[in-house]
Formats: C-alpha cells, sequence, structure tokens
RNA sequence: GGUAAGGUGCCCGAGUGGUCAAAGGGGGCGGACUGUAAAUCCGCUGGCGGAAUGCCUUCGGUGGUUCAAACCCACCCCUUACCA
C-alpha cells in the first residue's frame, strides 16, 4: 500500500485521536510532497522497560510506516548519561555508555512489537551531542530565548512556585531541538507532555535553515489506579513484558471510567465498534466487566496473539469469578519440612520485613490452602503442592527441594 | 556579598525541650462489599522482638548545651525571594 494512500486519507488517518497538530495544513503539504517522511520519535533509554503509554505513540508511528513513512528513533543515550535533566529525582541512574546501548537494544526489539522494523532508523544522539564544544553549545542556545522557555507550563509553575529551575533544564530541549536537526525530521510525535519540546525543535530547525517539523502528540493514558499517567515509578503501569496473565488481569483492574479511551488509543476497534459499546454501556445494556473483557483480549492479543489471550480470559474468570487456583504460580522450593510462616515469607515471598510479615498475617491476609493463618507464631509443615496466598492476588506453590 | 523565608517519614504537611516513631491528608498494603471497576466502611503503614511502660535507626550535615533535642546554641551544606 506504500504510497497508494492519497495525502488527504493519510491526514484523517494520523490525526486521529491527536491532541495537539502543527499544522494539519503543513502535515498535509509534506504528505504532497514527499512519499516518504522521516517521522522521528526520541526515547529514553534510561527505563528500557515499555508499557502501554508507550504503545499509543508506537502505534501512531506504525500507522505512519503502513503510509510507507520512515521512523526515526532516536536513542537518547547523552542525556541518560548526564541525569536527571530536572534533578528531581536523585535516583535516576546515569547510564555508561554500554548500558545505554543494552537498553537500546532491549527498547527496540519491544517496539517491535508494534513497530515495523523495516522502516525504522535507529540513531543514538551522543552521536552528534559528545563532539558539540561548549562554543557549540553557547551558540546553540543563543537561537531560543528566555520568554520562551519560560512558556512551558512546568517551568512557569515552578518559577512562580519559588521551585528551582536549573539553567541546565533550558538545555534539555534544546538539544532534543538539534536532534531534529541533524536528522532532518519531517515530523516528530511524542506524548502530549512533549508538546514544548517538539515545538523548540521546529523553531531550531528554522535557525538552522531547515523547514520546520510538524509535530503531532498523542494522549497521555492513565495507569491501572485510573489517576496519574502510566508509568514505572508510579507502578501503574502494564508492561509490554508482563506475561500473558498479569497484562490481562491489570487490564481488568482499570477503572471503568477508562476503558473506552483504552479501546481508542490502544485497539483498532473501528468508531462504528466504538460507539455500539458506547451505547450498551449507556443504556445498561451490558455487564461493563463484559466489555472489560473485551478489551483485554484485544490489547493482549496485540502482543500474544489471539489463542494465548483467550486462554488468559479463561483462566482469569476461573480464578476470579469461579475462585480456583491459577494453573501456574511461582514455586517456593523448601528444605526444611516445617518453618515460621513468618521466616517463610519474609526469606521466599518477597515481603520486605519480618514487621512487614506480621503485620500481613495479624491482618489476615496470608492463606494456606485457603485456610487463614492469623496467629504470627505458625510453624508450617510443609506437605507437597501446598499453596500459601498472600492477600488475593498472590499466589505461591510450596514444593520440597 | 546583604536581608528574609525555608529543608520533617514514599509524597504533601503539622509539630518548637520530655506524654514524638512524630498530628492530618495523599499514596500503598490487608480485610468487608463487588465485576481483581468505582464509591463506601474497618484496620495497618521504620526496623528488631513472643511480648513489654523494651531496644535500634529516622526530622539537611557536623559538633555542643541538657538527666532529656525534630524542637535550644554554633558552624556548615542546600533551596527560594528581594536587594547589590
Amino acid at each position: 500500500m506504500v504510497g497508494l494512500v492519497r495525502p488527504e486519507e493519510q491526514l484523517k488517518e494520523l490525526s486521529k485521536n491527536h491532541v495537539s497538530l502543527i499544522s494539519e495544513e503543513e502535515l498535509l503539504e509534506k504528505l504532497k510532497k514527499k512519499r516518504s517522511l522521516r517521522v522521528k520519535l526520541g526515547v529514553d533509554p534510561s527505563r528500557p522497560d515499555l508499557h502501554l503509554g508507550h504503545a499509543v505513540v508506537l502505534r501512531k508511528l506504525r500507522l505512519f510506516q503502513e503510509f510507507g513513512h520512515q521512523v526515526v528513533l532516536i536513542i537518547g543515550d547523552f542525556t541518560a548519561r548526564i541525569g536527571d535533566p530536572s534533578g528531581r529525582s536523585k535516583t535516576r541512574p546515569m547510564l555508561s555508555r554500554e548500558e545505554a546501548k543494552a537498553n537500546a537494544e532491549s527498547y527496540s526489539k519491544q517496539a517491535f512489537k508494534i513497530q515495523n522494523r523495516d522502516l525504522t532508523e535507529i540513531r543514538f544522539n551522543s552521536e552528534w551531542l559528545d563532539p558539540m564544544s561548549f562554543e557549540d553549545v553557547i551558540r546553540l542556545s543563543s537561537k531560543y530565548t528566555v520568554a520562551r522557555m519560560m512558556e512551558r507550563h512546568d517551568f512557569a509553575r515552578r518559577y512562580s512556585e519559588n521551585e528551582p529551575i536549573g539553567v541546565s533544564e533550558f538545555l534539555y530541549p534544546l538539544a532534543q531541538a538539534y536532534d531534529s536537526v541533524v536528522v532532518k525530521a519531517d515530523v516528530e510525535i511524542g506524548g502530549e507532555d512533549q508538546f514544548f519540546n517538539l515545538v523548540v525543535g521546529r523553531k531550531i530547525q528554522e535557525e538552522y535553515g531547515l523547514e520546520a517539523q510538524a509535530i503531532l502528540t498523542v494522549p497521555l493514558i492513565e495507569g491501572t489506579d485510573g489517576k496519574l499517567k502510566m508509568s514505572k515509578s508510579y507502578d501503574n503501569y502494564i508492561a509490554f513484558e508482563d506475561s500473558p496473565r498479569d497484562m490481562f488481569g491489570k487490564i481488568m483492574s482499570i477503572p471503568d471510567s477508562l476503558m473506552m479511551k483504552y479501546f481508542r488509543l490502544l485497539t483498532d476497534k473501528s468508531d462504528a465498534e466504538l460507539a455500539e459499546y458506547d451505547r450498551k454501556l449507556l443504556n445498561n445494556a451490558v455487564n461493563p466487566r463484559d466489555i472489560k473483557l473485551a478489551l483485554a483480549v484485544e490489547i493482549t492479543s496485540q502482543f500474544f496473539g489471539r489463542e494465548t489471550a483467550l486462554n488468559a480470559e479463561e483462566e482469569f474468570i476461573s480464578i476470579f469469578r469461579n475462585k480456583e487456583l491459577p494453573e501456574e504460580m511461582p514455586e517456593i522450593k523448601l528444605p526444611a519440612k516445617s518453618i515460621s510462616i513468618v521466616d517463610l515469607l519474609v526469606s521466599h515471598a518477597n515481603i520486605s520485613s519480618r514487621s512487614e510479615a506480621r503485620r500481613l498475617i495479624d491482618q489476615g491476609g496470608v492463606r494456606v490452602n485457603d485456610e487463614v493463618l492469623d496467629d504470627i507464631h505458625s510453624v508450617l509443615d510443609v506437605s507437597e503442592g501446598d499453596v500459601l496466598r498472600i492477600g488475593k492476588k498472590r499466589f505461591y506453590r510450596l514444593v520440597k527441594c
């Protein structure tokens, strides 16, 4: 289908669900002018675990590829090596060159679950940022003004609330913008939180005598808690590398209010199908749970195939509706035949301290073979195949070794 | 360089000499209810310990005063604002 779809058609599809697009006219112009646009996405290699939040943008890139365009994946290894731009998170690791490379590999391996490998060019921004001299940096920074930097909401807010803003933070958008200059991006895409940086890219490209890139931002999605944007640091994420069962279960645990957003941004359902779901939900014609099951099947299929997704659904229903045990659970191998329950939790079940273990037991959150163990002094005589359950979701099978 | 306000537990934030492992909220965890939804309710939320009116670690850092310090003093580090 390369090059066969009319630019107007492409525009219509590409601009679906966008948050901002600068501008429709420009993008259409570019689509008319070139068969294959260079579409840039910058990625942070310090967090190589992709989750459904990334999927939104990656799906959009794949759509570009389906129309024959070229994706340029910029691995921000330079940035990752320097560390956190805002200084907010002191724990963010500074990556060595090797780590960045390894992470980039794992990133692209995951990204290719959605993207077309053949139409993807991968570049590391250290390639051109490393050799820059201080003079180069000053020249680059002279192309932008403080007033324009302060247009970024985050800066404006922090400034007015007397929070620190490092001068270096002004340099990061410039570095990212310079990436666009080097790779001659026609379009840059990102999450809606990237809007400011992408705009800087336009301006800087023009300063270097290039045509400004069109920019397209897509919505961020909320994570499993339904409130905060999906992110590893909030622990509300659904990862590409989650097991099918986990992925399925996590999707089932999102609030109902998020379902349709996930459907729109993470599946290929047509507008008509979505309208039908909406209608059913509105009329209470279905249990919302059943729509959510369909959503979970839909998304899980994209990563693991339909059959595996359907198995995950079956298992989900058997565990949570029929209260049966999962087919597979992590095993805990125990040498001794009796062990105190507190010891067991701490040494084998990932419970962080003895106090934490006691708390769980006291509160009736620990069961062996469906029997609540609420005495913290319990000593267990393990029989092969006993099932330890912590809370609602954590299951372990006990085996002897 | 000067002046002023700040730095408290995962986060926000109260506390200004003992009753402070530190109010309150958020988040998280466990339980009830349910559709592993939302809302709601109850409980827990530094570590060690069978338990204690027990011990250890924690209120930016280091030292000091005191029987006793998150709180008082000294010096230092960091943030912000205004001034130069």
